[in-house]
RNA sequence: GGGCAGUUAGCUCAGCGGUAGAGCACUGUCCUCACACGACAGGGGUCAUAGGUUCAAAUCCUAUACUGCCCACCA
């Protein structure tokens, strides 16, 4: 027997047992079955999983389980990503509570360290996904610095490399002075920050005046190479082609037009550093300006900066302006607010700095992905971020690939004196030496979908499995990452890595806060596994993943969910304490079922419950397991338990045969089919149960994803489903009489019946009512008692004598509550119901129904006005 | 400065052309023989605002107002 409330430890943990001594999620080509990849988006090693994962993980595996019972062959690929600065920063924080850092270490023995956390983090990651019960194939798990994927990383680099794809030229790069590296565009993120907006005076050369130029930098100062002013603007006409000298270092600079200039900003006048900003660079490449530096990658000012060169660049900002105040060169100061550009790794302010990187062209790699999206090939879910993913594509700009970390695939250039750069995966000769920077991370992401099944050799994995099914990610990384797989699948294979994207929403914290270490808001999945259950963490989860739909996520969410998986559990655990010892011979099977024997509750519940399944069956194709979710949850609870259950009950503690056992047939079928449908969302209780139902279910199958899909045929049947709502109307009518009287629960009231549905109920329901409203006895009605209340339904009426426990005046009150909801519903059919507009135009099933409406709420109306007067 | 979402019950959100829904919270009754992680009954919404289309609009269209997100070179 069952225990009383679930426990979801031993369940998970036997679960778990089982997959892995089955090796159940392993998957290989099979010819004649439809593949259902599925990569999974590789987390980053850079410690445990947190809540979004988990998200993430939850919404593939319910897709990969889907598949796998409709008899596809469901393939999930685990792995890791070595998440190359994100990473390294990790280590640098753990050697800095050491007291030492990288470079102390040398290159080899840091990179030594880091395999060790990666060895370490990955096994708590990998821990973590199967704890989740993700159905990943665990012989196929990947890294992306592995040999498999250094050798893609590789190929990729080379092919690129032939195709003139790659190049090497010093430009504007965002620089994270922290991290010490360049990062491309898309590694940045931006920040509205107030600042101030210098105004200063630049003397003219020789005895003008000179200009005043607007800054939110004045530190850039000694790098500037000219003031650029707007061509149209009269104000600073006669400064053209005049020099000026920059405040405290007094060298020259031209005063150039150019037409980027806005006449309204600060004075109208911009001084121009080219090699600190990416305006400022390209008026420099219109106008032949050099470029000097003035900041250093250490962000500390260059020699160009005379007197302030080794101060930082905040240190230098600061001096800086002291002193051209101090000078009188300062005009004036004002707040403004701007967007500093920061590090997506650290957050520290980017600095625009001139320096040497490798680049990626990207516009012809561009074009076909745009054409996969045109026509077709590849779909973003929800559709809404089609338009903002095709925008980035039409206006992207080269991709910055090297990065100065030590962590990562070293890019593979070989140098020599009097040699040209050699692509290599080793050293060509002796005295090369390797380039020491290694590649964005995002490089090696790219590949991924290419990478896990062995390409670039001609795998049978590759061939069977590419292009995966659907790319499940979040829209923070739509860029960063899905494009470029699209990009790099295409321009490798010619194919998309995969058909469709799922893009979900981020989960956030119970106010909506994005959640992270520095707020303290962030959940650990682990902790609500413990605390809950794993399954009702996954429901949670995925019962609120709009597609596309941020989460607000509050842990009483897991509770509600953990209530309906106990709920699982107890109805499987009554339907068991009901069935016989041993199950009928190939356990019990609707083909075996008399239709004519059937009863109402049963015919509706076998309609209900198929086209529920049908139902959530699409919603999972059509990647929504939230919608599937909620008509599952509703469904058992609300349907089967609240009402087939309390009908059945009848049946089953009642004499032995025919009867009983299309009840226990019925509870069988209807649950076990329900269980595998949610098998997807809650795999560990659902399979759990199926198997303690086997014996009677007839399911062989030792595992509910062998177990095949969840679905009933032929029990369709709309008439059933209509009058099985008018007997549940009719017994809520009673219930309410009775709380609303205060009729003690335990009572068991007579009532007499009238109306043109009584005959039916007598005839047929009458033990469903009696039961449900917990009647002593039914009868037809013949002459009102004199002390009774009334409830009045659709069709019949119910009399009540509550001699000695009712009261009139509360009787009344409750009747005309009543009246005044069939009135004002009278009142709106009505409006409907006499509109010629209305009759003339709306289809004929509408009005017919308008009708039936209107029909039985103004008899229900007269019954009601009846009883009243009756009772005055 | 562009673009995209959202605005529905106290809270979190479904619904997206035919009489306003769920979960949680709330009120009342009940430890009724699966489940108090429960049962039954109930209260609570002029579906942001203003127009329009339609026999019919939370649902479609157009504005407006907030809120959030993405993108962008106003120093």
């Amino acid at each position: 027997m069952l225990d009383k409330a679930y426990d979801p430890k031993p369940v998970e943990e036997r679960r778990l047992a089982a997959w892995e001594a089955a090796k159940l999620f392993d998957s290989s080509p099979r010819p004649g079955a439809r593949p259902f990849a599925v990569v999974i988006p590789p987390p980053n090693v850079t410690g445990a999983l947190h809540i979004g994962p988990a998200l993430n993980d939850a919404l593939q595996d319910a897709l990969i389980r889907h598949h796998r019972m409709r008899g596809e062959e469901a393939c999930w690929v685990p792995g890791a990503d070595h998440g190359g600065i994100a990473t390294q920063n990790v280590m640098e924080k753990q050697l800095k509570a050491e007291k030492t850092d990288r470079r102390a270490l040398g290159r080899e023995a840091f990179l030594e360290r880091m395999q060790t956390w990666t060895r370490d983090c990955k096994k708590t990651i990998l821990g973590q996904l199967r704890r989740l019960g993700c159905a990943l194939d665990w012989t196929r798990e990947a890294f992306t610095m592995d040999e498999p994927r250094a050798k893609a990383v590789f190929h990729a680099f080379k092919t690129l490399w032939d195709q003139g794809l790659i190049y090497r030229g010093e430009r504007l790069v965002n620089w994270c002075v922290r991290c010490g590296t360049a990062l491309s565009d898309i590694e940045v993120e931006r920040e509205e920050r107030k600042g101030g907006l210098y105004h200063i005076h630049y003397r003219g050369e020789g005895d003008w005046d000179g200009v005043v130029v607007a800054t939110t930098r004045p530190e850039t100062m000694f790098g500037d190479t000219a003031v650029a002013v707007n061509p149209k603007d009269v104000r600073w006409e006669s400064a053209v082609g005049k020099k000026v000298l920059i405040p405290l270092i007094d060298r020259a600079i031209p005063v150039i037009e150019d037409a980027h200039v806005e006449f309204e900003f600060g004075t109208g006048a911009l001084k121009v550093t080219p090699a600190h900003d990416q305006n400022d660079w390209e008026i420099g490449q219109r106008h032949q300006l050099p470029a000097i530096k003035a900041i250093a990658p250490d962000g500390k000012l260059t020699e160009a900066a005379g007197p302030y060169a080794g101060l930082s660049r905040e240190k230098a900002r600061d001096q800086v302006v002291a002193d051209l105040e101090a000078r009188g060169f300062l005009r004036k100061k004002e707040d403004h607010k701007s967007a500093v550009q920061l590090c997506y790794r650290c957050n520290s302010v980017i600095e625009p700095l001139l320096s040497l990187q490798w680049f990626v062209k990207q516009t012809e790699l561009a074009k076909p992905a745009l054409k996969a999206l045109d026509d077709g090939r590849f779909k973003i879910y929800p559709e809404t971020w089609a338009k903002p993913y095709r925008d980035w594509l039409l206006n992207i700009k080269d991709w910055c690939i090297s990065r100065q970390i030590w962590w990562g695939h070293r890019i593979p250039v070989w140098y020599k004196e009097g040699e040209k750069p050699a692509v290599a995966e080793r050293a060509p000769g002796p005295g090369w030496t390797q380039d020491p920077d290694v590649l964005d991370t995002w490089f090696s992401s790219a590949l991924w979908p290419l990478a896990v099944f062995g390409w670039p050799e001609r795998t049978k994995d590759l061939a069977y499995y590419y292009p995966t099914s659907v790319l499940v990610t979040g829209y923070e990384i739509l860029y960063l990452w899905v494009a470029r797989m699209q990009m790099m699948g295409l321009a490798f294979e010619g194919k998309v890595p995969f058909a469709d994207a799922l893009i979900h929403g981020i989960v956030r914290d119970k106010s909506g806060k994005k959640m992270s270490k520095s707020l303290g808001n962030v959940v650990d999945p682990l902790v609500l596994m413990d605390k809950h259950g794993t399954d009702a963490l996954r429901f949670a989860l995925l019962a609120q993943a709009h597609p596309g739909k941020d989460i607000a996520f509050d842990e009483q969410s897991v509770v509600g969910a953990r209530n309906f998986v106990n709920k699982l559990w107890n109805s499987t655990r009554f339907v068991l304490m009901n069935l016989p010892e041993r199950p009928p011979e190939g356990g019990y099977r609707l083909d075996r079922l008399d239709r004519k024997g059937l009863e109402l509750a049963d015919r509706w519940i076998l309609s209900r419950a198929q086209s529920v399944l049908e139902t959530a069956a699409k919603q999972l194709d059509a990647y929504d397991p939230a919608a599937a979710g909620d008509i599952l949850y509703g469904f058992l609870w609300d349907e089967f338990c609240d009402w087939y259950v309390e009908l059945a009950k009848a049946r089953l503690q009642g004499p032995a045969g025919g009867a009983q056992e299309a009840a226990r047939a019925i509870l069988v079928a209807v649950l076990s089919s329900m269980l595998k449908a949610l098998h997807p969302l809650t795999p560990f209780i659902t399979e759990e149960l199926c198997l303690a139902l086997s014996p009677f279910s007839g399911d062989r199958a030792e595992f509910a994803l062998k177990a095949g899909y969840a679905a009933l045929s032929g029990w369709s049947d709309a008439a059933a489903e209509a009058e099985m709502s008018r007997v549940m109307a009719a017994v809520t009518a009673v219930r309410s009489l009775r709380a609303q009287l205060n009729v003690p629960p335990g009572l068991k009231i007579k009532a007499a019946v009238q109306g043109s549905f009584a005959p039916k109920i007598l005839a047929e329901h009458r033990a469903y009512v009696s039961a449900l409203a917990r009647m002593e006895s039914l009868e037809p009605f013949s002459a009102r008692p004199p002390q009774s209340a009334t409830a009045v339904s659709d069709g019949v009426t119910f009399y009540v004598p509550l001699a000695g426990v009712i009261d009139f005046a509360q009787e009344r009150a409750r009747l005309e509550k009543d009246l005044a909801k069939a009135e004002t519903e009278i009142v709106k059919i009505e409006a409907k119901v006499k509109n010629p507009d209305f009759l003339s135009r709306a289809p004929q099933a509408q009005i017919e129904e308008a009708r039936a409406q209107h029909a039985a709420a103004a008899a229900r109306r007269d019954k009601l006005k009846e009883t009243l007067a009756v009772l005055s």
